[in-house]
DNA sequence: TTAGCATATGTTATAAATAACATATACTTA
DNA sequence: TAAGTATATGTTATTTATAACATATGCTAA
């Protein structure tokens, strides 16, 4: 695997907004509008945040009329949370406080 | 656990040099001088990506008389490579190509 | 106790990422 | 097929992170 693979993988997932929509798709599918009004964030941001966030395949899409409906792959995501919360919950206490 | 939490983890894996301590350390521990001689790297960049990867519980430190050893956090670490790498593996392909 | 080696830290010019504007595309209904 | 709705994409000013310089600290041995 290339390091830049590694880059792609944690570059995207550390940005707050990609994070807080990773975490409203944990909820269940949404399409953009849903995430747009649920999370107060301009289309166009979060357009360009779910392109990263399928173009990394942490999510998918799928074609509904004239709406696109993002859904998580928990299949990474859900291990992936589990090991950061038993990380910084282990190694990290006084940074969580902060 | 707080937004912040995550941007941290995610945030300081997502450095070129980070990461290629990470991946010397895992070969067995070092101290400052050995990984900046491997990698080829400045000593006050070392250190300063060293210092976050510590505060983030990445790796640990030991003194041996003046100097400071280096080892990894396998617990951490061991699983989050081998998650990225299935992920990778399986939804990004063409991505790792690049 | 001082000289030298190993490492850490304060600071900042430079490089890179972000967020939003402007606009394009694509689907749907009348 | 025209008009409206939903979403995507090109671009860029602004924000943030990086990398290295300068310097400080701490250990060791003479």
């Amino acid at each position: 695997m290339l390091k830049e693979t590694y880059s792609i993988f944690f570059g995207t997932l550390d940005n707050k907004y990609r994070f807080k929509i990773i975490s409203l798709l944990r909820e269940g599918s949404k399409n953009v509008t849903q995430i747009c009004k649920v999370l107060n964030m301009n289309q166009t941001t979060v357009s360009h945040n779910l392109a990263r966030l399928k173009t990394c395949g942490f999510v998918f899409v799928r074609n509904d009329g004239n709406e696109r409906i993002y859904s998580l792959n928990s299949r990474t995501i859900k291990p992936l949370m589990k090991l950061i919360d038993e990380h910084m919950g282990t190694y990290c206490k006084k940074l969580c406080k902060c």
